[in-house]
DNA sequence: CATGCGTCCTGCTTGC
DNA sequence: TGCAAGCAGGACGCAT
């Protein structure tokens, strides 16, 4: 499940095997994998010939920047946009022509290295745009702000007159983009407030303290390489370090790290939501 | 308009 | 021990 802190240190461990490659072929081994985008012998045209100019990350989509086409003149430049969802993976290794298991998108490199898409769940899609076609995309035309460039001016705009539950608010990617169930959990425990809380019940202290723990906690679990559940890997194949560190998330019954209180489950926004209601008011 | 819920998908975990 | 049901969850489409 990577959201912000994982995505970012994906594109940040892809950098050094993709920077200045040339892309020399791609292969698709799953019929969704590309969404709605042309079929694999377009993508294939569309991707070959091009230098990896960027591996970036805007809320949890991860964007691979790619040069235009040197044998066509007023060729445009491109971006990757994969977005990982559950159980996607991102790595590069020895291109192969029989991958690993699960492997959705392979992209083959000039250095005889590929870039290796796998997505047990087949929830991941990867779309090939150009600059005004990934601006055109309604999902990417509707996230909200980066939370870690969020001021709280910003911040209390967002949470003003809103009824809605704090915490179906922070999963709200047009809200604020990045955030998922771990964070969002691991932030509101932070701060001290119940994932229930109408947004527009919480006074400005509490938001203050809110904004702070949600920086802190991504800024956090980024140094750490993010979290590991599961699926989740680094691009050189490592977990991350973060869960060690979870206060709520996935501790159902658990003493509270905080006052020693029973931590509860329950579902907010359907989703499973850890909290301690001692300390989480 | 805003919110909420079912759907997609597969593998691991839980319970009988 | 074995098998089926349950659960995980980001984004989206549809319902309220």
């Amino acid at each position: 499940m990577p959201e912000l802190p994982e995505v970012e240190t994906i594109a940040r461990g892809l950098a050094p095997g993709l920077l200045g490659r040339e892309v020399a072929d791609a292969a698709t081994f799953c019929p969704t994998v590309l969404a709605r985008q042309p079929d694999p012998a377009a993508f294939r045209r569309m991707i070959r010939g091009r230098t990896i100019t960027a591996t970036r990350r805007r809320a949890k989509l991860l964007l691979i920047d790619l040069s235009p086409r040197p044998d066509r003149v007023g060729d445009e430049p491109v971006h990757l946009a994969i977005h990982l969802k559950m159980t996607g993976r991102l790595f590069i290794n020895a291109a192969t022509p029989d991958p690993p298991r699960h492997t959705r998108l392979t992209v083959t490199l000039g250095d005889g290295q590929a870039l290796f898409f796998q997505d047990a769940r087949r929830f991941g899609t990867c779309r090939l745009l150009t600059g005004a076609e990934l601006e055109a995309w309604p999902f990417y035309a509707s996230l909200g702000p980066e939370p870690l460039d969020l001021d709280d001016a910003a911040f209390a705009a967002l949470l003003e007159g809103r009824r809605a539950r704090i915490k179906a608010l922070l999963l709200d990617q047009a809200k604020i983009a990045g955030i998922g169930n771990i964070y969002a959990d691991e932030s509101l425990h932070a701060a001290g407030i119940r994932p229930d809380a109408p947004a527009d019940t919480i006074g400005p202290a509490k938001r203050k303290k809110l904004l702070a723990a949600i920086k802190r906690v991504l800024t956090e679990a980024i140094a750490a390489g993010g979290s590991t559940i599961r699926d989740y890997r680094t691009a050189e194949g490592l977990e991350g370090a973060f869960q060690k560190d979870f206060k709520v998330y996935g501790r159902a019954g658990e003493p509270c790290p905080k006052c020693r209180g029973r931590l509860e489950k329950t579902t907010v926004a359907g989703r499973t939501s850890t909290f301690c209601p001692n300390c989480q008011k």
